[in-house]
RNA sequence: UGACCCAUGGUGUAACGGUAGCACUACUGAUUUUGGUUCAGUCAGUUAAGGUUCGAAUCCUUAUGGGUCAACCA
């Protein structure tokens, strides 16, 4: 009976390893770990491999480490060693131990001598198009270096001088002595160690060696006694290597677990890529709101929860896949829509008199979120002139048009119900202005009018208004896969993914912050933007209501 | 022309030899002082061909399609 209950949980592939290797006492916890190399800003597919990873430790006994790959110093550096701690912790989640592959420097530098000395590692003088033009191919095998059978003195000696700087860049490395025939070209010979004269964020000067990816990542995991090193399908290949490694060196056996990484589409999820965004300035920074990073995401208005949420729902597997960037819209939709503080704010205004409304006007209260009974309200000001949406007026709407018109009436939301008596043209036929009447028994909250309307509007007073600034993004890439597109990536950016646009906005928004998350009626969730000062109000499009209407032409 | 990984509606993911399910999208309808939300419903899938079996998305074979591998990157 339990058992039943318990299959109808669908588990992915990694929990059913997990809950085996648990069941079988194979491990009494497990550890994971997150491993970015600092060369960048973590995007969305990173947000998917620490959810993956944070999350299995936190459904099951265990933890996870937080490990900086940073094995090579030219590219690397604390500024985003700094951004991928923080951008962690926004998502939800907090490490074990903060800990950097160079951490384990001088313990890698013993893995080494330890593999010459059983003579499983040498000291090529190759250059590297020598390396690579003996390297074979898929189907060719490869040729031994002529420094292939240097004797383990000579490669001690070679070794620790490449260590004491004795040699240049590029002039030596360390090659582990496996099989130049292997079938897997990762297994022939593979570089183990190069030379690098160049400064590292955390070791500064004191190397000049500097480990390969495989010489130094999985020896990481054990080190860290890692019981479940989960990375991405493209390493499937270095996993031979990696356990390689482990077995000569005789060390803790971690091992590794691949899925397939998750792909967006109308983005691109590679930090090369992004990078060349930044550089080449085709985005303001790292953290554009039109960014897939996770900085980017936060900046546009993305919620953690949302986030979460989304990596959540597409699961994890073996397969290639590019993921429907409408699904993330739709996680940050129903988060806004639970937490969004409502406002009215028009972007291009229709001016609109009411002919019957005397006086100076009132203050209108309205709900802060029908959602949440007890999101409270806001006052909003009315008055004889309002503006209005241009878009929600026709001169001659086609059938089912909910919206004003000629003779029509529409409610304005939270206020009258009003309608549409006369339009006003300039001498070139644009309609300007928009004179209508109001109900007076339509108060809202205390409506005796008895009319019915299919249609309501947002508005703002137009004396009251604010001007803000509204940033609206679009899609950055034009095609839903840039990469397998021929030519460069970048010919198929978007040229219009940003639209800036003035609109007037209630006054309520005067006092927004930035933790803030407003839905503008009718409009579509926005927030406020971290260039906003006192002076400007600058709200960037987070993400349109959902639009369920579409005139028939 | 080798090796490895993968193949379920438009998209993502389940079904572990026994009724192909869930979510997103799209489309209907109801409700609605947001053409939003909510609710109800509809359309739509096992790459192909053989084989094993009482029974195959699942196991086997072959084919086809996609991905990965020849950086002193990770």
């Amino acid at each position: 009976m339990t058992e039943e209950i318990k299959n109808e949980e669908q588990l992915n592939f990694l929990e059913e390893i997990i809950e085996a290797d648990l069941a079988a006492g194979k491990y009494q916890q497990i550890i994971a770990r997150f491993p970015p190399e600092p060369n960048g800003y973590l995007h969305i597919g990173h947000a998917s491999s620490i959810c993956l990873n944070f999350g299995l430790t936190k459904k099951y006994p265990g933890y996870t480490n937080l490990r900086f790959d940073d094995t090579n110093p030219v590219t690397e550096d604390t500024e985003y060693v700094e951004s991928i701690k923080a951008d962690i912790r926004w998502l939800g989640f907090e490490w074990k131990n903060e800990l950097y592959a160079s951490d384990y420097f001088d313990t890698l530098y013993e893995y080494a001598l330890k593999l010459i000395q059983k003579g499983l590692a040498y000291v090529d003088d190759s250059t590297s198009d020598e390396i690579a033009s003996m390297k074979g191919t898929p189907t060719e095998a490869g040729k031994n270096s002529l420094y292939r059978n240097r004797s383990i003195e000579e490669n001690l000696d070679l070794f620790t001088r490449m260590k004491n700087g004795e040699f240049s860049d590029g002039s030596r490395t360390l090659r582990a002595k496996i099989d130049m025939a292997h079938i897997n070209m990762l297994m022939r010979d593979p570089i183990l160690y190069r030379i690098k004269h160049a400064h590292h964020h955390r070791t500064g000067d004191k190397w000049c060696i500097y480990p390969m990816y495989d010489m130094a990542h999985g020896q990481s995991d054990s080190i860290e006694t890692v019981s479940h090193s989960i990375c991405t399908l493209e390493f499937v290949p270095h996993r031979e290597l990696y356990n390689w490694l482990i077995e000569k060196l005789e060390i803790y056996p971690s091992h590794q677990y691949e899925f397939a990484r998750r792909n967006i589409n109308y983005t691109v999820t590679s930090k090369r890529k992004l990078l060349q965004l930044v550089t080449e300035k085709h985005v303001t920074g790292w953290d554009d709101p039109r960014m897939p990073t996770i900085s980017g995401m936060r900046r546009r208005g993305y919620t953690a929860e949302s986030i979460r949420e989304f990596c959540d729902r597409i699961g994890i597997a073996k397969r290639e896949n590019i993921v429907d960037v409408g699904l993330l819209e739709f996680c940050v939709r129903e988060h806004l829509n639970k937490i969004a503080l409502r406002r009215m704010v028009v972007f291009h205004p229709l001016k609109v008199v009411l002919s019957n409304y005397s006086g100076d006007g009132e203050w209108l209260e309205s709900e802060n979120n029908p959602e949440d009974p007890n999101g409270g309200k806001r006052k909003i000001p009315f008055g004889r002139e309002l503006l209005i949406e241009q878009e929600d007026f026709m001169e001659n709407p086609p059938k089912k048009y909910f919206r004003l018109a000629p003779g029509q009436m529409v409610r304005l939301k939270s206020a009258y119900i009003i309608k549409c008596e006369e339009v006003i043209k300039d001498n070139n036929g644009n309609i300007v202005e928009l004179h209508c009447t109001y109900i007076p028994e339509s108060k809202s909250g205390s409506d005796t009018s008895g009319i019915n309307v299919k249609g309501t509007l947002h508005w703002v007073s137009a004396k009251d208004a604010i001007e803000a600034e509204v940033r609206e993004y679009d899609r950055l890439f034009k095609v839903e896969n840039p990469s397998s597109e021929d030519g460069d990536f970048k010919d198929y950016i978007n040229p219009v993914s940003l639209n800036i646009v003035t609109a007037y906005a209630e006054p309520a928004l005067t006092e927004s912050s930035i933790a803030e998350k407003f839905q503008f009626i009718r409009k579509g969730y926005y927030c406020l933007d971290t260039d906003a000062t006192s002076e400007k109000l600058i709200f960037n499009k987070t993400v349109g209501l959902k639009d369920g209407w579409k005139p028939a032409h």
